[in-house]
DNA sequence: AAAATAATTTGATAAATATCAAAATACTAT
DNA sequence: ATAGTATTTTGATATTTATCAAATTATTTT
């Protein structure tokens, strides 16, 4: 129980509340947040970094900027299961999550592509995570990148698109924003 | 906004997590909550009042006890709507909730029985919240006490059944359990 | 390697609030 | 009415925490 009073003490807070309206219409940075809200990018640091404990938002790194996105599952659940089902089913998730990333990462590098449809999601899902939200990337570009993490990206690439975390026009891709609204 | 941060800040605390699983498992008032939580009686009241505020339990009096209850329909909403789709919904439900009310109580008597299902399912369920939960009343004396709200005892005893706030067994009475289950 | 930039951490402070004991209210039963 | 019982309010206190400015750390680019 010590863990769902955590999970809402983080969301009963307007700043954060704010933070995650923000996140909620695209994944963002902390200077960016911080601007938008008025707020010392060591207040929304703290913010975040709070919520990410708790399991609400994640993070990963893009040239110079951390991007953050809500853990959008989450949000679908009805209150009850948060308050009585008591964390286990969250809780659940995000070690499972872990221990599919271990298992398929290391260093960084794929050793392979789980065949199971749920653990593939999972690992793609991470792959993306690693581009940029906004930017285009070239195909060859792409590529290159995808290199970093499996050897076969042309089957890497292909999945990416066909999990809807990469849309592609003509030779250029970009990633797919969450749209909630599509879920 | 600020009625959603309220109203997490609510759920976001240990004793009052702790006062809600025990109305989830049936209604209740402020001595016996207090002892089982090893709490004062003053505080169990000051955190019930806070969550009456933000509409996450109702109360009623009968004999000597205020009996506290769930407001069920708010914990089946996912997150998502409770945090984004900010309060609307279930402001508007609130809102409308007493609406109905005032517009058929007066002075705690029933000027009609509304022929709208929802508005009548309303009025029954607050008629209903009158009567002690454990109890068993005699028929006799149920029509007496519906006497109180409505002029004809026997329309709003049938109609309290029918909508499953009262059950009936022979001749006696007694107030059905909201269980969660049967939702 | 150095410079640039963003993120995070730290230390301090002001505001919010959970809790209790005790007093005041509200209601019931005799 | 009076006594009995439960609830609510009040005043005080200790804890928690959101926030900032400034210092530090982590990455990237040149």
């Amino acid at each position: 129980m010590e863990h769902t009073v955590q999970f809402l003490k983080c969301l009963a807070d307007p700043s954060r509340l704010a933070i995650l309206h923000i996140l909620a219409e695209r994944d963002s940075y902390v200077e960016l947040i911080a601007a938008k809200l008025d707020l010392t990018p060591g207040t929304v640091c703290y913010h975040l970094k709070k919520m990410e404990h708790a399991g609400i938002v994640r993070c990963s790194r893009t040239q110079f900027y951390v991007i953050y996105s809500l853990n959008r599952e989450l949000f679908d659940r009805p209150l009850s299961e948060l308050l009585f089902a008591s964390d286990q089913t969250v809780e659940r998730e995000n070690v499972y999550r872990q221990k599919v990333l271990d298992s398929f990462f290391v260093n960084g590098r794929l050793t392979a592509l789980p065949s199971q449809r749920k653990k593939r999601e999972i690992v793609l899902e991470k792959v993306a995570e690693s581009f940029a939200m906004g930017r285009v990337y070239e195909e060859k570009e792409l590529n290159h990148l995808l290199l970093d993490f499996y050897d076969d990206y042309c089957t890497l690439r292909r999945e990416l698109v066909g999990f809807g975390f990469l849309e592609r026009e003509q030779e250029r891709y970009r990633r797919a924003p969450k749209d909630p609204s599509e879920k």
